[in-house]
RNA sequence: UGGGGUAUGGGGUAAUUGGCAGCCCGCCGGAUUCUGGUUCCGUCAGUCUAGGUUCGAGUCCUAGUACCCCAACCA
């Protein structure tokens, strides 16, 4: 299911595709995946992993990772060695790993090559200065008095800018493009500012680093990158692009800027610095916990990167932009878990369940045994349950069971709403793989709630099925108390309850769901124990009838719900209110 | 305020480039089921607006409307 190329029709295909047939680039395809190392990949880069990696793909060409490490104040190692893991992770293989850091001595020779031909200028101004002779929309841009030095004098400004002699931010270089253009972009960008920060690969070697509109087409024709994606915020500087392009003598034909929409998510924010909020403020634990929409997060989560893929790949590549809704999201990874997912069963939120009738080692019932005053649980019995119903291959487990038992508290009601299949007194239900029991009485505390429920069990109905072919409307999980294993269950909200957080006030943090993690104190089978035959940290397995859920801690056990199952009897209590 | 980008059911995405508007998610209904899961069947619902060209327009033309992006020494 996890076809990892775009879809036929999308629009980069279609000018790929061309240009093969026209023969432009000699019929080669070369893409580029260029974040910056200043943070942790996310879902939305997964998008744009696929369309780089993607058409490379589908159409032999190669995909370098490139790291467009050009501003050291935000970037570091960090963030290079969680990219790298990230998209190994995914299942992409970069042709190779490369920095526009090792192309900063080719850029500062193309600079010089643009002050010789009198297309780079230096210009004393400070930035607000600079900003404000910008000129606005529709307001024609000012020039630099320093537009027109000669070009011994830039040139000679520009080898001191490079050898320390000025203080961060005293002199930039900019290119001479049109101060009078509609386009801001062209309205003589800057080049190269002075910055003295230690980069995370080149030290302190420079003190001058060129922006990214300086470095990014350039990298590209360096690398012989023939399109080069990047999302629709970039088209205005396309021109620009073009344009340094133009002016400089390149090794491979120009490569091309093609743009696409950004992938926006409902209840979710992606922008770099919003997640490093979440972050630094403690609302979340980590770039990686289970509610962040990293890669991490989602794959700390359970989020197959099959899924993440497939999803990726169905909202295909275009320039329309549009939201989706996790539940979309999640309808991937549902699918894909519940093609893979081991089966296995935990009850959340446990209520006692007693059969009177079940015999104990003495030859006794568990009901007579307990009105001694006995603490019997009665002879364990063990089953085989298939570990997949979708899949055969996956095999069985055994399950040992008792007389004492723990179920969900939802699946009993002393008194059963309309349409209420489970458990309830007088009715009998099968529990999974093991035996039909009817509920016989109720044990309720102080406060009226059910403390423990007694039930009789039909000995002719070992495995599941009575011979006399009664059926039965539910089917519920149990697991053996004495067996069962304490373990600590994460269910997760959203970290927004609104779909477009900051919607409404313009602070996303406005719409901040504080309460996004349940805990429950659950018991769950002995098959789920760490080692031989248990779960391993990372696993995901489903918890029957309830959700697929990721083992994380071992000791002690601790599982994040990935995505809960549907659960057509909770829409059912909703829509009736 | 100038420039650029984009508009197809509730959400998303196709349409052999002018020829029956298809698919996915969702919703609703039904069947199957030892998971109220899965699977299967069915229902609902769409071309931003107004004109025009044409035998025929989602697609071409004209005018409008809505949303997004651009005035960092961020990327």
């Amino acid at each position: 299911m996890s076809e990892p190329t775009t879809s036929a029709g999308d629009f980069i295909a279609d000018v790929v595709r061309a240009d093969i047939e026209s023969g432009t680039y000699g019929g080669r395809v070369q893409t580029r995946f260029p974040p910056e190392p200043n943070g942790y990949l996310h879902i939305g880069h997964a998008k744009a992993l696929i369309a780089d990696f993607g058409i490379a793909e589908q159409f032999d060409g190669i995909c370098n990772l490139r790291f467009d490490d050009t501003n050291p104040d935000a970037e570091d190692v960090e963030y290079v060695d969680s990219i790298l893991a990230d998209i190994a992770w995914l299942g992409f293989r970069p042709h190779k790993v490369v920095y526009a850091s090792d192309y900063f001595e080719q850029l500062y020779e193309w600079a010089e090559s643009m002050i010789v031909r009198g297309l780079a200028y230096v210009d004393d101004q400070d930035a607000e200065t600079i900003s404000a002779q910008r000129g606005g929309y529709g307001k024609p841009g000012i020039e630099s008095p320093y537009r027109d030095r000669s070009v011994e004098e830039n040139l000679d400004l520009f080898r001191r800018m490079r050898a320390g002699e000025y203080a961060d931010g005293e002199k930039v270089l900019r290119a001479k493009v049109d101060m009078q253009s509609d386009n801001m972009q062209m309205r003589d960008p800057v080049m190269y500012r002075i910055r003295r920060a230690h980069h995370h690969r080149t030290g302190d070697t420079w003190v001058i680093y060129p922006t990214y509109d300086w470095t990014h087409g350039q990298s590209d024709a360096i690398e012989g990158v023939t399109h080069s994606m990047c999302t629709l915020e970039f088209v205005g500087h396309r021109p620009l692009y073009d344009w340094f392009l133009l002016h400089l003598d390149l090794p491979h034909d120009k490569p091309q800027q093609l743009e696409f929409a950004r992938l926006e998510l409902n209840n979710t924010v992606t922008s770099k610095r919003k997640l490093r909020t979440l972050v630094t403020d403690h609302v979340v634990d980590g770039w990686d916990d289970p509610r962040m929409p990293t890669l991490q997060g989602l794959r700390r989560r359970g989020y197959p990167a099959s899924a993440i893929r497939a999803f990726c790949a169905y909202i295909g590549v275009n320039k329309t932009n549009s939201r989706h809704s996790l539940e979309e999201l999640e309808s991937f990874v549902r699918t894909e878990l519940n093609r893979v997912a081991q089966r296995r069963m935990a009850v959340l939120r446990p209520l006692k369940l007693v059969l009177d009738n079940w015999p104990t080692e003495d030859g006794r019932t568990l009901g007579e045994a307990r009105a001694a005053g006995d603490e019997a649980v009665g002879i364990t019995q063990w089953f085989e349950i298939a570990n997949n119903p979708e899949n055969p291959a996956d095999g069985a487990r055994q399950v040992p069971f008792t007389g004492q038992l723990w179920i969900e508290q939802d699946d009993f009601a002393a008194t059963p709403p309309p349409k209420f299949f489970r458990l309830s007194p007088g009715r009998e239900v099968r529990l999974r793989g093991a035996y039909l029991v009817t509920a016989t009485d109720v044990v309720f505390d102080a406060s009226g709630a059910v403390t423990e429920v007694h039930a009789t069990y039909d000995p002719a109905s070992r495995g599941g099925n009575s011979p006399d072919g009664r059926k039965v409307k539910s089917t519920m999980h149990w697991v053996s108390a004495p067996h069962a294993m304490a373990a600590e269950v994460r269910t997760y909200d959203r970290l927004f309850s609104a779909d477009v957080p900051g919607e409404a006030t313009g602070d996303p943090f406005d719409d901040l769901n504080r309460d996004s993690v349940q805990v429950y104190a659950a018991q769950v089978e002995p098959a789920l124990a760490p080692g031989a035959g248990g779960v391993e940290p990372g696993q995901v397995v489903q918890f029957e009838r309830i959700g697929y859920f990721a083992a994380d801690g071992v000791e002690p056990m601790l599982f994040h719900r990935t995505v809960g199952l549907k659960d057509e009897w909770a829409a059912l209590q909703k829509r009736v209110g």
